[in-house]
DNA sequence: AATTTAGTTTGTTATTTAGCTAAATATAAA
DNA sequence: TTTATATTTAGCTAAATAACAAACTAAATT
């Protein structure tokens, strides 16, 4: 019972169902285009990629600095079917689509490079006058 | 999205995926048939029902002073058979059958009045001295 | 070799959840 | 009508989980 109950916590996240919908159509997708999709932090992203490949629904191929993820071969028909007819009507999964569309849209160089930005945005807010020279 | 994560999240428990195992196969079980097959307290049983009945993957009829429980309508039929085939295997699963053969011999009737001597029974273990008179 | 960069692991905090007991509700039996 | 019974709700505690930042690892660029 241990593997469909890993499988059925795997998916009782609406963060790694919008992952599992995304990678139903698009076969493989690298690390920071999910985080840039999911607007989390990427070592949060990073550990539900974690979960989602210890129940093995998805697995992933390292290449250079990048990880890609794609849907596990052991992804039950049977789960990939119910998934793709329920969430045929989600609003959060057409909104992801479009957004994916986006993002796939700029090469991943600059998807992260753009993160990165925001990052350094939002550390410098509280500290707009921390960067007055000393002198 | 709502709807399949809360079934998801509804399987995504030990006792609740044995709950929609136990009913894949009996068509109907009453509360306290489940109570016993569980073997918790029956407060915890009846949030566990209503979990499965609020992801409409359950549903109930009342008859006089039970309550008896079935797979809902609603529960979708590639998800039921996924179940089906991934818990097939399973250990605890087949315990869990072996021992409703023997639950179901019984009137339930007397199941309740089994559980009732059990709590009794629980509770009089720690104030066994306590029930000699005063005087 | 030193630095930058993409992801992961670790440590922490806040929220959620499963379990229990006790109290409340609703129905049947006395 | 009172009492007993089956289930649910409420209140509580302990364990699991999701989020973030910071420290770390591995790989590419300078």
């Amino acid at each position: 019972m241990e593997l469909p109950l890993n499988m059925a916590k795997a998916l009782a996240d609406g963060n790694r169902i919008r992952v599992a919908a995304a990678l139903m159509e698009h076969e493989e997708l690298c690390a920071c285009q999910i985080t840039e999709m999911l607007r989390l932090a990427s070592a949060t992203v990073s550990r539900h990629m974690s979960i989602l490949q210890a129940a093995r629904l998805v697995q992933s191929r390292k290449d250079g600095r990048w990880v890609y993820f794609r849907l596990a071969e052991s992804f039950p028909e049977l789960l990939h079917r119910w998934l793709e007819q329920s969430l045929s009507n989600s609003q959060e999964v057409a909104a992801d689509r479009k957004e994916l569309k986006i993002i796939l849209s700029r090469k991943p160089v600059d998807l992260c490079r753009k993160q990165r930005q925001r990052k350094q945005d939002t550390e410098g807010r509280g500290t707009a006058f921390s960067s007055v020279p000393a002198s």
